[in-house]
DNA sequence: CCCATTTCAGCGCCACTGATATCG
DNA sequence: CCGATATCAGTGGCGCTGAAATGG
């Protein structure tokens, strides 16, 4: 199962809504494009996670994962994981349990703070990544329907949104899509 | 407080893990444009739901409500409240469980079928809702940064997605924004 | 009899709050 | 002593599954 059902509605139900609120309070393209987001990132969490599981990852998890195979030493301090994956530290730590429990990622503590932790991933975690981000790449994430102008256009679209909410500053070089 | 967290790094988190990715297994784009719809997701709902909770409400529990406003009579049956917020029945039953709590909701017998439950929006309701709208019109759903254009662009590039996802079958006349 | 509608119990995931131990 | 790091307990939201009651 790709998505979490093919509902096959005659209409789109986000059109529909948008029609009558413009009839009934005014302009509604906001209202649109953030329930357009919304059902977004539903349909793509179920299809990423389906292809996930047989790896007993979810999307967070795997994030995570692919976050230590980037590191040069393949352990990083759960704050760095928090930061860059921008998760809240309660929701590191979970995530790193369940990671922990699976067998994927071990807790060292940090040799350089007395107060931190490393996740460290396993081979068992390398080769999960390995396979699972074959899948991912196979499906394109979900996001076969697009082409590489489309995929390009709507991240710069959607990091007009990111840098407003302060996620991060742009740089100079980063105003065009990077090495994207 | 707008967003979880200004957590205002001094680069996008996105933008360098494509980098990387993109040197690791080859081309980034749709994990960055998947990425990003997650990150927007998160942004967005947090936003909303901290306009919303001075009204007990969250955003899907206001969707449901906004439905009920825009019935003749105020009221739904439960499956077509799924069916047209294309959420799962049971989460149905917990969201108008809730909305029944607050006050701002009923549930009537239907009428035209002893098996079915209607939702009914009650005076409360309808007070929340206006007062809800005006908030989320005023802070434009957390979308001030962009105008009227690209707010259709994102709705009309989304919709590819809907529709490759199987939620409706487009029509003729909606091919290109509808009303919209 | 099968099917639709709704509810309930239960599970997993995620976000968050508040408190705590530990260490810089 | 203050602040950072991580954990733990607990809450709420949401999305499901499986089972059941009721009625078309």
């Amino acid at each position: 199962m790709s998505t979490p059902k093919p509902l096959n509605l005659p209409f789109d139900p986000i059109d529909r809504a948008a029609q009558t609120w413009r009839a009934r309070f005014g302009p509604a393209s906001a209202m649109a494009a953030v329930t357009s987001i919304m059902r977004a990132h539903q349909i793509l969490l179920s299809q990423l996670d389906s292809l996930l599981k047989p790896y007993d990852l979810t999307f967070a998890r795997y994030e995570a994962l692919v976050l230590l195979t980037f590191s040069r030493t393949g352990a990083l301090p759960l704050s760095k994981i928090g930061e860059r994956l921008m998760v809240h530290p309660t929701s590191v730590t979970n995530t790193v349990d369940r990671l922990e429990r699976s067998g994927l990622v071990r807790r060292l503590p940090n040799p350089r703070d007395g107060r931190g932790v490393l996740a460290e991933i396993t081979d068992a975690g390398r080769d999960a990544v390995r396979q699972a981000t074959d899948d991912l790449m196979a499906a394109d994430f979900g996001l076969t329907m697009y082409d590489e102008d489309e995929l390009r256009r709507m991240f710069d679209q959607l990091r007009t949104l990111r840098v407003a909410a302060g996620d991060f500053t742009m740089r100079q070089d980063e105003e065009h899509g990077g090495l994207l």
